[in-house]
DNA sequence: TTAAGTGCAAATTATTTGCAGTAAG
DNA sequence: CTTACTGCAAATAATTTGCACTTAA
């Protein structure tokens, strides 16, 4: 249940009807080409895009993880007013996240459960509940 | 235990030790004036001010609400990269967040019981949990 | 061939900061 | 008086957008 399942990049792309461009296909592999589960920010992306051997735009990074979040390709991680991150493990489940070094991680996930979550207000439904635990190194 | 426990305004500054200005005492009434918790943004309370007697600047506004938070006053809440907000209840509690009109609110946290939350890492403690329910109108 | 995707640079948005003036202790 | 606070305008940081160019189907 913690694989990625898909056999390749242009399937992924495929998966959620996104055209494989030659841009898309490099992030996909940076993104989920070892079929690992990670957390990227457009910076931290395009940065590992530099040392690649396909150089993507930094608008373009930003517009891919917008497009990708969109398909449900990725999960729009929101933990810090001002960078947002991306995980390629796109259900719910709870994160971690370093106040002092601004990094995001997978908490263990076997443990929680919330019971009784609230219900929603007439006339809504839940779209995703994000549960964030902040870190303060001691 | 949902009502706030200060007598004024003054009271409430104090409690945490900052010196009672013209301007925090304006934001302070506006804050937590009449004993109910509320949810602000910077924008949404330097509009709360223009419409009051007394006027405050908004980078007075973003100051104050910064030196709030590192006071214990408030609590910023994270749920959407663009804007930051500030609740005037300080605890631990659930919140829901309407993803079309970007309106922040308490939920009832009475049901929800988080249940084995994972322990933190070696070398850290948890700072605090956040857990916001986004909601989508149906 | 043609609509979608890309890259640059300029625009936007939320927030912070430098600094001269103002007020609290 | 003296140090912290305020307000303005300019600076910053993350992200988006306009538009000419390129590419997948």
């Amino acid at each position: 249940m913690d694989r990625i399942d898909h056999k390749n990049e242009a399937g992924w792309l495929a998966s959620a009807g996104l055209r494989p461009t030659r841009q898309r296909l490099a992030l996909a592999q940076l993104l989920v080409g070892d079929g690992q589960h990670r957390h990227v920010t457009a910076e931290s992306l395009y940065e590992a895009s530099r040392d690649s051997a396909e150089r993507v735009s930094l608008a373009t990074v930003y517009n891919t993880l917008r497009v990708f979040s969109e398909a449900g390709l990725l999960r729009e991680i929101t933990v810090n007013g001002a960078r947002s991150y991306f995980d390629t493990n796109v259900s719910n489940h709870p994160h971690f996240f370093w106040e002092d070094s601004e990094e995001l991680m997978d908490a263990p996930a076997e443990d929680l459960k919330i019971a009784g979550l609230p219900k929603a207000p007439e006339g809504a439904e839940i779209s995703k509940v994000d549960v964030v635990i902040r870190l303060r190194r001691t």
